[in-house]
Formats: structure tokens, C-alpha cells, sequence
DNA sequence: GCTAACATGTTAGCGAATAACATCTTAGGG
DNA sequence: CCCTAAGATGTTATTCGCTAACATGTTAGC
């Protein structure tokens, strides 16, 4: 019936944990910030947070937009071409939480792209979300024998995705995320001969 | 007139202590072995290890590909198309070195993605790579200014080669790397609307 | 041969991450 | 209602990557 109670006390820690943990962050920089001040200042032990956080960067690098990503390319209908498919499906999905998320994006993006230690797990996030849209785009027919042109698409996608997001980042939101996704989409499908 | 001595014995440290790392990590794994057992293998302390590669990672990683890259870029005339370009230029330098290295490339390929530790520092480095490619695509007029296009474009081009060069490492060498290299630049090409 | 520059070793220490063990609390059956 | 099993947390110790400080030895050029 009820670790109702469990439950929701491990989720309120686990966030307890991850606010400290980007308030420091933000404050004094990710290396500055010791493992065991973020437990300090969560009120717990270093112990207690390695068992939220298997390591110091996942507590930065945690979000679940991968799942979302996938729902949102299977939705689309496979008449698309491949790459106007992915475009369609990321533009749809920024639009539903771009107005109400778009600060706290922005920091965490540029703290994401401040420590080279964030810089590196991102990109190896980056390869599990490319295998992901690989299968998405193939139909989830084989998952070792993905023809290379899927490949191909799937990496050069999260490319001009990645490139849109950094450029945002790096020119501090002067730009709309949505309208420089669009425009590094157009550039994929128009400059590339 | 001649600090040849030093020279040339510091190049051959460095040489022993990469041997004896990749042979150890060959032999038991990345993780598994340890900067003090790569060390003592090599005959020095683990102080020497770090002056001659600031990072364990960087005993696998250290090449040198990123100045010829741009040697052969901008060694193609600018009329071709800037994808065209890119493959041509990779390519031609691929020709140069394939017959001689294509073992030790796969067996360093292979290491290279089978510690996450390793993967997440290679796409860091790709990160440094791709600027690069921006610069040589745009004619290294202004650094922070690079268009979004040529951005978009230099991402999509490593992103055929680091295709290619996985797919071939995760096959284990069944097909040749110049041909998926062509394959992979000619899906970014066609297949791409 | 003397001195300055450089390469190396020794030792100590920090921080991330893991393991072993103890403690305390809640859940649920008797 | 109590008692036990499961789960959450803390304490302590240890490993490993990495840095700093200092000492030692070795080569180069006057």
C-alpha cells in the first residue's frame, strides 16, 4: 500500500541534495565545490550522496529528456523525411517547456559547458541519445544493424542540435533557443551538398 | 647548440611509458591498471608519469591528427562545396597513413571506446576538433563569429567521421575505413533533405 | 671544476569514489 | 501490540587520480 512515505522522503532529498549542489556550483564553480560541502550544506553525508549520485557530476547532468525525445519523433508521422522528422519532433517539444523553463535552462546549460569534466559526461550522454534516435528512426527493427545512412542522420541531428544549444549558451540567450534550433536545422538540410 | 641529448631522451621516456601504459591497459583493461603500476612497467616514479601526461587518459589520446586536418583543408581549393571539401581532405590524408598504421589505428580505436572514461575525454577533444574544422571552413577570418551554417556544417562532417570510425572499430575491422568514411560523407550528402 | 638549468624521486596531502559495518526507523505479520 | 525484516543513513577506512614542496642527482657552458 504505502512506501508512499519512503518514496517521497527519497525524493525530496534527492532534490534537497540537488539544489545545494547548484547553488554551489553556481556560486564558487563545479571544481571549487567539494563533494563534501554539497553534503554539508544538504545536511547529510558524503555517503548519502553518492547513494542519490553516483558521481559528482550527475547531479548537473540528471534530466530525463531522452524518453521525451523518443515519444516525441515516434508521434511524428514516418511519411517525413528523416531529418525534417527530428526537426519537427525537437521544435514541438522545446515549444512545451521553453516559455516556463527558459532560465533555468540557460544556467544550467552554461554550467554545463563551464567545467570540463560536465563538458566530457555530456558528450558521452550525447552518444546514448544517438543510439536512441538511431532507433527511432530505423522503427526499433535491429538494434546492432542500423544502416549507416541512419547513423549518419541520427549523429548529424544531434549535431545541429547541440551546436544551437551552445551557441545559445555561449551568446548568453541574447538569441531564442527555438528560432536558432531552426535555424541550424535549415542550414542541415539546405547547406550540405 | 644541443639540448639533443635532452631531447631525445625525454621523447624516448615518453615513448617507454606509453608503451608500457598501453600494453598494460591491453592486457587488463583501462581501469583495471593503474598510473603506479604504469609507472613502475615503465622504470620511473609516478611523478615522472604525470610531468611527461597530465591525465591518465591522455597516454591513450595524445595524437597529433588535428594539425594535419587542417594542412589538408586548406590544401583543397575553396571552389569545392564544404562537405566535398572536408571528405576529399580526409580522405587524402586517410591514403597517407592506412596502409602503415591500420592495425595499431583499430587496436587504439577499440581502446579508445571501451572505457567511458576514455569515450567521454575522445568527444571532449572533438569538441577542439571541430573548432578547428570551423575556422578552416570559414577562411579563420574571426573567431567568435563563425556562422551558424559553418558551425552546423562542421559538426555534421566529424560527426560522418566519428560515425565511420566507430562503426568500423565496433565491427572489428571487417570492412575498411576509407570505404565507410566515403560511405558515411556520402549519407551526409543525399541523404540529408 | 663550478654553477645554473633541468630531470627525477620522495613524501605528504586533497578529493572523488567504494566497501564494511553499525545504527536507527518504518512496515507489516504474528 | 510487539517483533522482525527491510530500508535509509552515518562512520570509518581504503583506493586511486592528481598536485605541491622539497630534496637529489645530472648535464651544460663558462
Amino acid at each position: 500500500m504505502a512506501d508512499d512515505w519512503r518514496a517521497r522522503k527519497r525524493v525530496r532529498t534527492r532534490r534537497t541534495i540537488q539544489e545545494a549542489a547548484l547553488r554551489l556550483f553556481l556560486d564558487h564553480g563545479y571544481d571549487q565545490t567539494t563533494v563534501a560541502q554539497i553534503a554539508e550544506a544538504a545536511g547529510v553525508s558524503h555517503m548519502t550522496f553518492f547513494r542519490y549520485f553516483p558521481t559528482k557530476e550527475d547531479v548537473v547532468l540528471d534530466d530525463d529528456y531522452d524518453p521525451m525525445i523518443e515519444e516525441l519523433i515516434r508521434a511524428r508521422p514516418a511519411t517525413e523525411p528523416p531529418v525534417q522528422r527530428v526537426q519537427n519532433a525537437i521544435a514541438h517539444g522545446i515549444a512545451l517547456v521553453y516559455a516556463a523553463d527558459r532560465e533555468a535552462m540557460l544556467t544550467r546549460t552554461r554550467l554545463l559547458l563551464s567545467a570540463p569534466a560536465l563538458r566530457a559526461r555530456m558528450w558521452e550522454n550525447q552518444a546514448v541519445t544517438q543510439q536512441l534516435l538511431e532507433r527511432a528512426l530505423c522503427g526499433a527493427d535491429d538494434p546492432a544493424r542500423v544502416p549507416m545512412a541512419t547513423r549518419v542522420t541520427a549523429a548529424a541531428c544531434l549535431a545541429a542540435l547541440t551546436t544551437a544549444i551552445t551557441t545559445w549558451a555561449e551568446e548568453d540567450g541574447r538569441a531564442e533557443l527555438p528560432a536558432l534550433i531552426d535555424e541550424a536545422f535549415t542550414a542541415l538540410r539546405t547547406e550540405l551538398r
